[in-house]
Formats: structure tokens, C-alpha cells, sequence
RNA sequence: GGGCGAUUAGCUCAGGGGUAGAGCGCCACGUUGACAUCGUGGAGGUCGCAGGUUCGAAACCCGCAUCGCCCA
């Protein structure tokens, strides 16, 4: 093996491999595990939340594909739309032509060609993760088979009228010229105005004034509504308006929904162009004008002078002629929330349009009650009320857009209007029994992207088909994805499962946080602070760097401040840090919380802990070429490791159960370091580097360092697929076990044989010996190689005997150089102290410690025994305490005083000695 | 306005009714045969504030502050 870890020959190689040999794919016929990836988008590129999402996912699976459960990991992508539908449309741009000028049928074929080259990258990236996906079930969410489960779902919804069309007021964007559902748009604060309008009563006595933030839809009120309560207005109600500009007399009605107190307490009413508004046009059978086009300029509706006008245009001019006419009131400035469509950002106008709608409440019911009765279960627990709260309150949903890249309806309709619904143009006619002298043209839109996602756990696996694959992998067990897709996605695969496959798609939830930067800000390109998962794991240098983050960016102005920042940040570009210490850091980040900040020092730590655990076992593999064949017997510190082992198999199994990889990786760092490193290799030099111990003892150790290795790596595998796997290549047949490849080794169990009480004691007194002579050490300046002589002074039978029994390891590992015990009444010389329970080791102060620092030493020591004595002996002094609290924690305390008043006496007779010695 | 979450060491974060934890960083010492991507020792915290419950609260409850997210 090579002196130091190096990822970036290991990892592309392990990975060709794995996927070759099929390693990925369900076998056995274990117990299913199914896990469906939240398919990306296949336009993107996966970012740094995509790489911790799949690493939860890909240790989840690996763990339970060890474990020899039949396990599937699901691949695949969605066809996004919109997203994918602007790119293209851009790359035509940027060639000097657009869809409209090549027509659906080109354009369509250009997507295609796009998506071939981008999804390619994705399922690249996904290599580079070590993801183990089973790519010969790849799935697109417009391939054929997936398409006809879109098909299915929509014609038996429609069939059962949970899907109908209708026009209704929806989201419209103006530049994409597409309907959009509520989720699609972001609604933020931004600085507006209110303009008070007065609007003259028909009767010629006076005006009520109104507030609008949109000056322009006044061209399409049909009404001006009051509180039916408001004394000021009560008397004019049923009275009419003549509207300014358009001339059109409209009525004053009351309605509940106005809020006297807001403004002059009269709205004007525009059923056409607002939400609220529309539903008080129902609620008084008020006529709609629809006074905008597609492109939400104004249309033949509206006085001819502002025919065409763009809606920004129209506002201006609006106000100016309200102004000539002088029926501007005043103008107010004014916060507004502003709707803006999340792809286009454009401002999205409330529009009257025929759409297609998923009626939603039939389908929530079930969905909710799944989470109530716990057939699925939210992980952490705290999102399933979120997901109730978007449930209860759930709207009809839009799934029509004005689209050509997506599922195309399946709808037709004849020249009277008709609409047929059926699998194809051939279905609809048979079952309508519509001849061929009937002309049918298909419905010219597309079907939300969301709509074929939310069949993705069972249209992946061959629905409508029965198939096998349904039999085994459906329902999965684990959706692991990020709470911002919960309404998006989740909701929706739940109804959609429950409602064509009669059974939840998964049992759990498992919802993770969002990577943030290192100061806590969300990664955006227009930030400028994305990381790309493969620049950590590859290195990039600073200027690639630069480039990366400000290509491509929409505005340029900002480039400048992101090159400064990113040279700040990362003057030396990123280092490679491979992808197992990628990895391993978004394991040991998935905690419970919403937000994780990227550190690059825990990455750089975690590729720190690759290089010990490579050269823990370049030390065993050095250590245990001469393996021989034979009896073995075993040291107090092998069945003391391996009793270790079990502890973390235990507490690993634990953690994974509950989803807190970030447990599970610190359980498994703190042994490989911190036991195996850091106290067993070096427990294990002085037998085998000894004269005297026997080939047996020897054969033992070399047994133990080699399985505990082995097993070791076989833990560590579903965090750290490749370097586990490189090793293990070699440590396996040293532990005599046959196999291809570590991924389909078994899982370490806990073994109730493993524990070992007594081992686990000695070697504690052991490590708390070599503990208490390093510090002294420490402390006292005294170079650590330096072998020291050692007095014990109170010890009991048991120390004699460890004493003895470990005495190569007190010599080997804490560099004793030999232990005197010293009989009861025995006069011990001046010392450096250090205390094991009764127990007193004395290191003999002649010519090697400095009696001041000692002193120093010894009462910092007896200061915080003092402390804790104070403390416990206050708390039994108390009467209530004593009383009140359970048998065993008095118990425990009481010990602890004893424990504390006998280190003082110690501490203060060492002192003592001291005292008499200056 | 409604809901959710966070506030613990210089930084990033675990923990959880009875002894305050880790990694990184910091200080000192150190090339002993796996590893200087390392070893050894050390310093560092009134657990956001104020009440309450309790024998005992950093933890549980109530309020407040600050920050963040979601929904309207």
C-alpha cells in the first residue's frame, strides 16, 4: 500500500467495477428494501443538496444490501417542463430562430437531443457519488412506459370526474404564456404604491374613493363592494357607479370580505383579475371583463386608446387620466406582495382561462388519514405538520400547461366542442362511437411535470403493467428528500399511490436539511457561493473556480463581488478531498435540525480520518504478512477491542435505524480513532514485537487486528464505499474470507459473545495507568520517550496482579520503565502523582520534575476535587434531596463524595511530602 | 397575521431532569518502525434573557428577545 490515501485513483475504478459485475441490481431473495430517488431534473446538474440527499439514500441502500435484503435503489429523472423548455428555447435564441419558427414536432425533437446530453452528466455525477443505483431500471418520466401510466391515471380520474376542465381564474405567466399552479409561484414583498381613485355615483351626488395597487385592472370592475355593516356606505348600497374611462355603470354591493377599517372601506371589484375578487363575482353573479391578452397586454375589451398596451404602460397611463379627470385621490406608498411565476420571475396576472384541474379532497382524504394512523410516518416527526397544514387547506389542482415539452393531454375535440377523453385518438373513437367523418384535434396542451412525479413509485416499477417489480418494491420503505418538496411532490405521490395502487408508496418519510454556505447563506448561482460536489471531491483551482461561479450569471454586475469573495474564501483553490470524505461529511452533518452549514474544515477533517484509517491498515496488513495457520490465543487487549467492536456494531445499528447517520459516523470515528488507532495498534506492538510472548499470543493478536480491521471496514462501507472496498481487497483474504467485493459482504452484527467485562475492566485500568504518566509527562515537561520508573503506593491485590499482567504493555505503550510496589507502611520518595481510584502512581521527582510544578499541578488537581465535593456534599446536606430522589442516584452521589474526599486527602498528603521537601 | 425551527466552547455542531461533549481552531512539547493528513499534554462554556414546575433545569412548561424557514 502507498504511505498516503489518495482517492482520485481508487474511486473511478471501484465504481466501473461495481456496475460491471451488476453489483447494483436486486438479488437474493431476502426481505425487499426499496428506496425511489426523488428523480433530479434533467436539465440540472446535481448541487451540493442532490449529493447529500443521494449519500443518505446510498448508505441507507448499501447498509440494507449488506444487510441481504433484496434491495432496489430506483433511479432516474423528470422532464421538468418548464426549466427544460426554456433552455431549449434559449440555445434557439442564442442560434437566431425559435420554437414557434421550427414548429412542435422539431422543437420536441431538439428536447429530446437536449435531454440526452444533460441527463448524461446527472447519471455521471451519480458515479462519481458511488451511488448504487440500479441503472438497468433507469426511468425517464416521459418514456413510453411512464407516459402510459400518465395516460391511465388521467383517463380513470377523469372517468371517476376527479378531473375536469373548466375556466377559471388561474396563475397565469405572461412570458411563458402557461398556466401555473399555486406552487409554482412566489409571492414576496415589494415596494408598490396604493392609488386612491374616486369613482362618481351614477345619481351625480358625490363618489366613493377606492384603493387598488393594480390601477389598470379598473378597466375590467363590474362592481364597487362595501361592509354590508358600514354606516357610512349602507345607504348607498344598490346604488350604482359610473366607472371613469370605460363609462360602464356598475352596482355598490355588500359583502362580508370588505374590511371597513382598510383604506376608505370600498373595493373595487374585478372578477376577472383577482383571486378575491373572483370569488365575490360568484357570490353576486357579477360579470367578468377579461381586459388582458396572453401577454397580459390590454385587449378589445377595454377603450380603444389603450387597446395593445402593455400592463406596466397601462397603469402609467391610467393614473395620468384619473389625474386629468381629477378623480386621483392620492397617492399612497405601499408595500404590496407581488406574485411572480418561479421560473420566468415575471409578475404572474390572475387569468381567466380553460384549464384542467385534479378535483384535490377526494384524494387528500385518504393521504391525510395515511399519516394520521401512522401508515407512513414522518421522520422527524415535526413534518407531518406541515404536511396537515397544506392538507387541510389543500386547493383543486391545476395540472394543464401551456406547454409543448411534457404529456401531452389526452383529449380531443370535435368541432362542436365536444371533449373526449380517452388513451388515444383511436380509444375515443371507439368508445364514443365517433365515425371517421368526425374530425378530432388532440388537446394542444401538456400535463404539470408534477403530475407524471407523483406516479413515480409505481410507474417506475411498470404500472399499469403488473409486474413483478410492483409485487416486490412496492410500497418502498424510505422517501428521503428535502422539506422543500413536500407539498410538490410528496403530497401528491401519497394520494396518487393510495388512490391507483391501494397502499401508501412508503412507510416513512425521512426528511434532511438544506446544505447552506459556510456563513449560513442558501447556495445560489446568483449568490455566487455554489459548491459543486465534484470539486470537492476532484480539487479545482481557484481560478476554474472563479469562472465557474460567474459564468452564466443574469446579471453581470454582480460578478465582480463574487470573484473577490470566492478568492477570499478559497485563495488556493478547493483541495481534492475524494468522495468518501464527502460523504462521510454530509453523514456526520444529517443531523435533526433544517439548516447545515457547509464547513470546508470538516471535509478536510473527514479526508484526514480516510488517511488514518489507510494507514491503520497499511500498520496491519505490514503486521500480518507472517500469518500462520494454528492455535491462537488472545490477549486482554483483543477481547477488549473486539468487546469495543460490538458496543459500536450495537450503537451503528441504532443510529441507522432512527436515521441519524451523523450518530452513526461519530460512533464509528471515535472507535476507529479513538480505540482502534489511537490505544489497540499500540496495545498490540509490544506482543508482537516481543522476544517472549508465543507464537499462540502473537497468532491471536495478528487474528484480532486483521478480523477487527475486516469487520471494521464492513461497517464503514455504506459511508465510505471506496476506500472501504480498497482495502478490504486486501485485508479479506488475510481473514481468510472469500468474496468479490466488500458491498456484498454481510453487515456486522452484534455478536452478545463479543462482551467481555473483565478485558474490557483490565484494559481501562490499563489506558487510565498510561494516562495518569503521560500527564505527568505533559505537565512535568518530560520528553515522552523517556522511560520512567513507577511506585505504586495503596494498591490492592488487583492492581498487583494488572500491574503484572500488563507490565509489557506499561512499558511498551506508556514508556515505564518499571513498576515497584510499596509495601503498606513503606516510605515512598518525593513524586510526581498521579491517581487511579485508591491507587497512587508515583513517578520519583529526583532529578526530573520541578517541585513548583508539581505543587502547581497538584492543587489545580485538588482545587476541582474541592469543587465537586463542595457540590455533592451540598446536594446530600439537603434533606429533600436525600428524600426525594431515587435510591440509586443518592447512592451515586454518595460514592462520588467518598470518592472526591479520598483524592483530596491524597492530593493534600502529596502536598505534604512536597512541602517537606523545599 | 398563522405555523415551524434555532439560540450550548473562538467556529461548525451533538447531547438531554442528577459529573458540560465532539470535530476544527488555539497554546506547549514531540520526527518512538502505520499515519506530521501525525502523536502527547493543555487552555477554553453563568448552555439567549426572565419566570415557573421539581429535592434538583442547560434539558420540561410559560413568556420575551434575536435569527431563519413555511403559509396567508
Amino acid at each position: 500500500m502507498d504511505k498516503s490515501y489518495n482517492p482520485l485513483e481508487i474511486e473511478q475504478r471501484a465504481y466501473a467495477r461495481w456496475e460491471e459485475r451488476g453489483y447494483f441490481a436486486p438479488q437474493g431473495d431476502g426481505e425487499p428494501y426499496c428506496i425511489m430517488i426523488p428523480p433530479p431534473n434533467v436539465t440540472g446538474t446535481l448541487h451540493m443538496g442532490h449529493a447529500f440527499q443521494d449519500t443518505i439514500m446510498d448508505a441507507l441502500t448499501r447498509y440494507k444490501r449488506m444487510q441481504g435484503f433484496k434491495t432496489l435503489w430506483q433511479p432516474g429523472m423528470d422532464h421538468a417542463g418548464i426549466a427544460t423548455q426554456m433552455v431549449v428555447e434559449r440555445v434557439l435564441n442564442s442560434e437566431g430562430t425559435t420554437r414557434r419558427d421550427i414548429g412542435r414536432e422539431k422543437f420536441v425533437a431538439r428536447v429530446w437531443e437536449w435531454k440526452e446530453e444533460s441527463g448524461g452528466q446527472i447519471a455521471q455525477q451519480l458515479r462519481r457519488m458511488g451511488a448504487s443505483v440500479d441503472w438497468s431500471r433507469d426511468r425517464f418520466t416521459m418514456d413510453d412506459g411512464l407516459s402510459e401510466a400518465v395516460r391511465e391515471v388521467f383517463v380513470k380520474l377523469y372517468d371517476e370526474g376527479l378531473i375536469y376542465r373548466g375556466k377559471r381564474l388561474v396563475n397565469w405567466d405572461p412570458v411563458l404564456h402557461t398556466a401555473l399552479s399555486d406552487l409554482e409561484v412566489l409571492t414576496a414583498d415589494e415596494d408598490g404604491h396604493l392609488w386612491h381613485f374616486r369613482y362618481p355615483l351614477a345619481s351625480g351626488e358625490g363618489h366613493l374613493t377606492v384603493a387598488t395597487t393594480r390601477p389598470e385592472t379598473m378597466l375590467g370592475d363590474s362592481a364597487v363592494a362595501v361592509h354590508p355593516d358600514d354606516e357610512r356606505y349602507k345607504h348607498l348600497i344598490g346604488q350604482d357607479i359610473v366607472l371613469p374611462i370605460v363609462g360602464r355603470h356598475i352596482p355598490i354591493i355588500a359583502d362580508e370580505y370588505v374590511d371597513p377599517e382598510f383604506g376608505t372601506g370600498c373595493v373595487k371589484i374585478t372578477p376577472a383579475h383577482d383571486f378575491n375578487d373572483y370569488e365575490i363575482g360568484k357570490r353576486h353573479d357579477l360579470a367578468m371583463y377579461n381586459i388582458l391578452t396572453d401577454d397580459a397586454a390590454l385587449n378589445d375589451e377595454v377603450p380603444e386608446k389603450y387597446r395593445g398596451m402593455d400592463r406596466f404602460d397601462a397603469r402609467k397611463a391610467i393614473v395620468t387620466e384619473f389625474e386629468k379627470l381629477g378623480l386621483l385621490d392620492q397617492i399612497e406608498d405601499y408595500v404590496v406582495k407581488i406574485p411572480r411565476g418561479d421560473r420566468s420571475h415575471t409578475v404572474v396576472e390572475p387569468y381567466l382561462t380553460d384549464q384542467w384541474y385534479v378535483k384535490i379532497e377526494p384524494l387528500a382524504k385518504p393521504a391525510i388519514e395515511a399519516v394520521e394512523s401512522g401508515a407512513i410516518r414522518f421522520v422527524p416527526e415535526n413534518w407531518s405538520k406541515t404536511y396537515y397544514d397544506w392538507m387541510y387547506n389543500i386547493q383543486d389542482w391545476c395540472i394543464s400547461r401551456q406547454l409543448w415539452w411534457g404529456h401531452r393531454i389526452p383529449a380531443w375535440y370535435d368541432d362542436d366542442g365536444n371533449v373526449y377523453v380517452g388513451y388515444s385518438q383511436a380509444d375515443v373513437r371507439e368508445k364514443h362511437e365517433l365515425g371517421t367523418d368526425v374530425e378530432l384535434r388532440q388537446d394542444e396542451d401538456v400535463l404539470d411535470t408534477w403530475f407524471s412525479s407523483a406516479l413515480w413509485p409505481f410507474s417506475t416499477l411498470g404500472w399499469p403493467e403488473k409486474t413483478k417489480a410492483l409485487d416486490d418494491f412496492y410500497p418502498g420503505n424510505v422517501l428521503v428528500t428535502g422539506f422543500d418538496i413536500i407539498f410538490f411532490w410528496v403530497a401528491r405521490m401519497i394520494m396518487m399511490g393510495i388512490k391507483f395502487m391501494g397502499d401508501v408508496p412508503f412507510r416513512e418519510v425521512y426528511i434532511h436539511g438544506l446544505i447552506r454556505d459556510h456563513d449560513g447563506q442558501k447556495m445560489s448561482k446568483s449568490k455566487g457561493n455554489v459548491l459543486d460536489p465534484l470539486d470537492l471531491i476532484d480539487g479545482t483551482n481557484l481560478d476554474t473556480l472563479v469562472q465557474k461561479r460567474t459564468t452564466g450569471l443574469m446579471q453581470d454586475h454582480i460578478k465582480p463581488k463574487i470573484e473577490k469573495a470566492t478568492r477570499k474564501q478559497f485563495p488556493d483553490g478547493i483541495d481534492a478531498y475524494g468522495c468518501d470524505a464527502l460523504r462521510f461529511t454530509f453523514a456526520a452533518l444529517a443531523t435533526t435540525g433544517r439548516d447545515i452549514r457547509f464547513d470546508l474544515g470538516r471535509i478536510e477533517g473527514y479526508k484526514n480520518f480516510c488517511n488514518k484509517l489507510w494507514n491503520a491498515a497499511r500498520y496491519v496488513l505490514m503486521n500480518t504478512d507472517n500469518l500462520s495457520a494454528g492455535d491462537v490465543e488472545f490477549t486482554a487487549a483483543d477481547r477488549w477491542i473486539k468487546a469495543q467492536f460490538n458496543s459500536t456494531v450495537a450503537a451503528v445499528h441504532s443510529h441507522f435505524a432512527s436515521y441519524r447517520l451523523d450518530l452513526a459516523a461519530q460512533a464509528i470515528y471515535e472507535f476507529t480513532w479513538h480505540e482502534f488507532c489511537d490505544w489497540y495498534l499500540e496495545l498490540s506492538k509490544p506482543v508482537l514485537q516481543s522476544d517472549s510472548a508465543s507464537d499462540e499470543l502473537k497468532r491471536g493478536t495478528q487474528r484480532t487486528l486483521i478480523e477487527v480491521l475486516e469487520s471494521l471496514l464492513r461497517l464503514l462501507h455504506p459511508l465510505m464505499p471506496f476506500i472501504t472496498e480498497e482495502i478490504w481487497q486486501q485485508v479479506a483474504p488475510r481473514a481468510n474470507i472469500q468474496g468479490d467485493t466488500i458491498m456484498l459482504q454481510p453487515f456486522p452484527e452484534v455478536d452478545a459473545s463479543a462482551d467481555d467485562s473483565d478485558a474490557v475492566s483490565d484494559i481501562e485500568w490499563v489506558r487510565e495507568f498510561i494516562l495518569g504518566v503521560r500527564q505527568i509527562r505533559g505537565e512535568m515537561d518530560i520528553s515522552p520517550g523517556k522511560p520512567l520508573p513507577v511506585l505504586l503506593q495503596h494498591s490492592s491485590a488487583e492492581d498487583r496482579k494488572r500491574s503484572a499482567a500488563h507490565a509489557s504493555l506499561l512499558r511498551g505503550v506508556g514508556r515505564v520503565e518499571s513498576v515497584t510496589v510499596l509495601d503498606a507502611d513503606e516510605e515512598p520518595p518525593a513524586a510526581a502523582t498521579a491517581l487511579l481510584g485508591e491507587l497512587r502512581l508515583l513517578v520519583p521527582m529526583k532529578g526530573v520534575i520541578d517541585v513548583d510544578a508539581e505543587r502547581a499541578r497538584l492543587e489545580k488537581q485538588l482545587e476541582k476535587a474541592n469543587v465537586d465535593l463542595a457540590r455533592t456534599n451540598g446536594k446530600l446536606g439537603n434533606d429533600k434531596f436525600v428524600n426525594n430522589a431515587p435510591v440509586d442516584v443518592v447512592t451515586k452521589e454518595k460514592q462520588r463524595a467518598a470518592e472526591f474526599e479520598k483524592t483530596i486527602t491524597q492530593l493534600n498528603e502529596q502536598l505534604e511530602k512536597l512541602a517537606d521537601l523545599s
